[in-house]
DNA sequence: TATCCTTACGGAATTCGTAAGCATG
DNA sequence: CATGCTTACGAATTCCGTAAGGATA
């Protein structure tokens, strides 16, 4: 058993099981992975693939049950290797962030400022995605670490750290004749057009939450994944926005007016989310501490060891 | 990077950091330990032993931290090794179970006779243990399957099942007072010295608290790891005994009565537990349904599946 | 000085790519 | 018959054990 067969067989079901296709993007030759993989099969005793003849068509059912256990031995070499570089203490490589449009957008600017002027060596990804995109790519280990307001996958292996909190609030043309009530109130709102997120981005579940609670059928006229969507179409009276409090940007907002609202929707956290098996880099850390001041490095061991602990009924 | 490396690295840390006996264990040479050891150093940018000059005096902090990994992928390792063996339906390979004392003599008996004959080509090792040796015997991959009264290990990749529920009774000779006392009570027991398990044995936290909560105070002279050490004593006249139901033996016993005390103690329940993070065989699944009927390789899976999900607040 | 690790070297085994063979759709 | 996997074979590489060197307790 060798890495290069398990290799070999994860890309091959990446590769929809064409061994030519794996050859190629493992820069060798085909008969090579050919080999590669009946070898491993044949010191497993037991077939991974599915075959027609001698083409590959997909997983057997043995392949089914082993290639997650192949998956998590090549992450940990993957870990290893990862480790072994983070641990030269040069604070160089990769850190893939996951973000919803409002942290990538509002958030995470001055983040990022801070970070790559902390770690100019290191090369910065950010992947954008809805909520539940990002909890996949965090499990996935497609990005170490994922930004999100909603349910940071309630999974197993991620742990989930508090960043900050923030309310929504309401965005109206400035001439608009909310504008100039006091003590807003949902009625206030409901009273005209609204436009504000999706289902299931930027705590869109908080604001039906609110106008449920208060037994007010808010109308909303138009949903967006983000806040320049939503804002645009405020500017073109289409109606009253309600927004994110961290996605006002007063420079480019002038023709806009942010109303008081923290008292009408429900608080949100927005959470910082990485998996337990994946390698945590030192400037993975300092990121998220850059990100929350509070969380500095010790309180981010603490909290992962208490979240391990995590006992059961 | 490949699996002797690691292997090697592994190793030399359980051989106390001594390559000369790490190339004996591994049946190879101690250069070529070392070379491993050097090449895998190499390869990861860093020295995962402190050295003395040229000997290893053990683990540097890179080591630390990356020693955990390179157990992980080991346990990935042979995992895939022992999940092609299983796979291939032969029902055959080794099972190793660990248990308490009162289990092995009471209980395991007739598993074991009915899982011989089932799995006659499997392998059975029997690990006798306290129940937090037990608990470490599964994380650490030691025994598939481990069988224990006591809180079997919170931890967070033990899969936990109830197995059956029992409680404790009294036993004294034959012509003991008590032996004649209908509707036993705790202070009839109290007035007489008592003999039963060690703390952390056998549901004797139980004992405890029922003692607590009647108020009485035991007079507890004598305390042993097993049934049968206390029964030995018991028929010496030394005390009454408090054992495990389960622990009764109707031919063994005949010098010693069994009282009813079933509403004396509460309720102990005996758990099986393995690891999620290594192979579980067919025939392993095949030990607990023979354990306990009505725990299905179908009901097992889905309670594995259910405390995977196990969500967090 | 005995133990223990590293370096050096050469033979053995493994690995891998090219070329050929064969099956499938 | 074009695509795709396996087998065959030979060259190159890697691997590994013996022997020697050097350092520590």
């Amino acid at each position: 058993m060798n890495f290069q067969q398990l290799k070999s067989v994860v890309e091959a079901v990446k590769s929809g099981y064409n061994l030519t296709e794996v050859a190629k993007n493992l820069n060798t030759s085909q008969p090579g992975v050919s080999r590669q993989i009946l070898e491993l099969e044949d010191e497993l005793g037991v077939d991974l693939f599915a075959r027609s003849g001698k083409r590959l068509t997909g997983l057997s059912n043995a392949g089914v049950r082993l290639l997650p256990v192949i998956e998590q031995i090549l992450v940990g070499a993957q870990n290893l290797k990862r480790g072994g570089e983070d641990l030269q203490n040069l604070n160089e490589g990769t850190l893939s962030v996951g973000a919803t449009h409002t942290q990538a957008r509002y958030v995470l600017p001055h983040v990022v400022r801070d970070f790559r002027e902390r770690f100019p060596n290191v090369s910065l990804h950010l992947h954008q995605g809805s909520p539940t995109q990002i909890a996949e790519m965090i499990t996935q280990g497609v990005v170490d670490i994922g930004i999100a307001t909603e349910v940071l996958a309630q999974q197993k292996d991620v742990i989930v750290l508090d960043s900050y909190r923030w309310t929504h609030s309401v965005v109206v043309p400035k001439k608009h004749k909310l504008a100039k009530t006091k003590e807003l109130t949902l009625k206030d709102i409901a009273s005209y057009p609204i436009i504000t997120y999706q289902v299931g981005y930027t705590g869109r579940a908080h604001i039906d939450a609110a106008f449920k609670a208060a037994s007010v059928e808010p109308d909303i006229v138009l949903t967006a994944m983000d806040a320049d969507v939503i804002k645009t179409y405020v500017e073109l009276g289409l109606g009253v926005g309600i927004i994110a409090s961290v996605a006002w940007d007063d420079d480019r907002d002038r023709s806009l007016a942010l109303l008081d609202s923290g008292h009408l929707f429900p608080v949100n956290t927005t959470r910082i989310g990485f998996s337990r098996s994946h390698w945590l880099t030192g400037f993975a850390l300092g990121f998220i501490e850059t990100f929350v001041p509070t969380l500095t490095k010790e309180k981010i061991m603490e909290e992962i060891n208490r979240q391990s602990r995590s006992e059961r009924a």
